[in-house]
RNA sequence: GGAGAGAUGGCCGAGUAGGUCGAAGGCGCUCGCCUGCUAAGCGAGUAUACUGGGAAACCGGUAUCGAGGGUUCGAAUCCCUCUCUCUCCGCCA
């Protein structure tokens, strides 16, 4: 959420920025409803001030036959103030859920563009290979080493679910403990392990809804949602908080699954492990000071790359243009993996600062000293990486001429010391 | 699923025959004093949001005692609904 203060002072300032996303407008309408809030506010206020302080006299008059005028009077003001209040929610109302579906400002830094063909390659790693014979995709592999199952995930769920089997099912968990040792042992991360659903104050804190309800599985009794990534659970966790300035940064690392409907990617990526309805993640979430969500973007960054590196599988980073960036980020690195099976690169990991917009939402603060007032700290989160995305370039990547696929070597000793998969 | 108890400021905790309660007291914290150091002691301060005025310091108004609604001139206190926490019973991985 922006700072409706902000924006009632720098409105064109705010839209001009704002349109760099591709919208049409986005803050018709703020200033009218701004103006009647305040308006409402002020008179409605005046007449709590006047029925505070003759009820106040009313209480301290002992013989009441001396102020039935004063309460009749206050009768009507009270009325008054009923109805106004009325109007005065209905406006806040309005206003409260306009600006849930206002997006984040752009960084600075974020490079302007209308789609994914003006983010900017920002480097790359490794070479992506060329394999010395036909590569196939992953789907191919899966199902030929009997470690992926699509048919009977489909018949057990629908579309879009998988079957992992034997070293199918280990690959993923091996990946999920590579990734969580690293970020907790050599990055600094505290592990967590939160709830897979959610309520919807922790969806709209993190910016899902409510916006994007219809990306989300939804429980019908009790309110819940299936969680779209760990960043909202984990976001959540100092939710309504007012942090200590000694506390930041705070990192955090989970490992959960995430739930995503898919609607309207219908007929994309239909085939194989890319787009699930259900996948494993490894996320990485920080809360840091304002002055320091820059150079923790690129850190955290850094950290979900090291995972790749080690695997020693190729992959680039793209800076995404304002037109590509999600509702909530600020500015967002996208990690593209090289997978040889499809010749082309495909995200495996986003990695965005928020800046204050998370954290106002969700209303996440902290003190500069004992004294000051609170202000927003400024989130963080990244992908750590998906997992089976990464399952997915281990085997396009580390795939040999008999179908087999090498066990890269960082993982054997999570796969019993499994050097190669093969029928 | 059944029965009961509870939800007050950073924490603990008073306050329920409605008014002087944004809320006693304690702890914690901040600043000052005192003390050879520490401890103890003394004094002052210490919620948040919105809003008006002001360059600012700051001053004023309103709201908030789990959430929402009701009664009343006036509600932390009375009534209704909901949420959450705890205890016991049942069931269960």
């Amino acid at each position: 959420m922006l700072d409706m203060k902000y924006i009632r002072e720098n409105l064109d300032e705010t839209e001009r920025r704002l349109r760099t996303r591709g919208g049409e407008s986005y803050l018709d309408g703020f200033r009218e409803l701004d103006e009647k809030r305040r308006t409402l506010l002020k008179e409605g206020e005046a007449l709590k001030a006047l029925r505070n302080s003759v009820s106040d006299e009313i209480g301290r008059t002992k013989d009441k036959s001396q102020v039935q005028d004063k309460i009749i009077e206050m009768r009507e003001v009270s009325h008054k103030i009923k109805g106004m209040d009325e109007e005065l929610n209905q406006v806040d109302e309005q206003l409260h859920s306009f600006l849930l579906t206002v997006p984040n400002l752009p960084h600075a830094a974020t490079p302007v563009g209308t789609s994914e063909n003006d983010n900017v390659l920002v480097r790359s790693w490794g070479e992506p290979s060329t394999l010395p014979f036909a590569a196939k995709p992953h789907w191919d592999l899966g199902e030929e080493l009997g470690i992926l199952d699509f048919e009977r995930g489909a018949k057990i769920a629908g579309a879009r679910f998988t079957l992992y089997r034997g070293a199918g099912a280990r690959l993923e968990r091996a990946l999920i403990n590579l990734m969580l040792d690293l970020h907790t042992d050599k990055h600094g991360y505290q592990e967590v392990l939160p709830p897979f659903m959610v309520n919807r104050d922790s969806m709209t804190g993190t910016g899902q809804l409510p916006k994007f309800e219809e990306d989300l599985f939804k429980m019908v009794d009790p309110d819940f949602f299936l969680i779209p990534t760990a960043e909202v659970p984990v976001t959540n966790i100092h939710r309504g908080e007012i942090l200590k300035k000694s506390d930041l940064p705070i990192s955090y690392c989970a490992y959960t699954p995430c739930f995503r409907r898919e609607a309207g990617s219908y007929g994309k990526d239909t085939r194989g492990l890319i787009r699930q309805h259900q996948f494993n993640k490894v996320e990485l979430v920080k809360f840091v000071h304002p002055t320091e969500s820059d150079a923790a973007l690129e850190e955290l960054t850094g950290h979900a790359e090291k995972v790749l590196q080690l695997l020693e599988i190729p992959y680039r980073v793209m800076a995404l243009c304002s037109g590509d960036i999600g509702f909530s980020a600020a500015k967002t690195y996208d990690i593209e993996v090289w997978l040889p099976g499809q010749s082309c690169y495909r995200e495996i990991s986003s990695c965005s600062t928020f800046d204050d917009f998370q954290a106002r939402r969700a209303s996440i603060r902290f003190r500069e000293d004992e004294k000051s007032k609170p202000e927003f700290v400024h989130t963080l989160n990244g992908s750590g990486l998906a997992v089976g995305r990464t399952l997915v370039a281990i085997l396009e990547n580390y795939q040999q001429a008999d179908g087999s696929v090498r066990v890269p070597a960082v993982l054997q000793s999570y796969m019993g010391g499994l050097e190669l998969i093969k029928r």
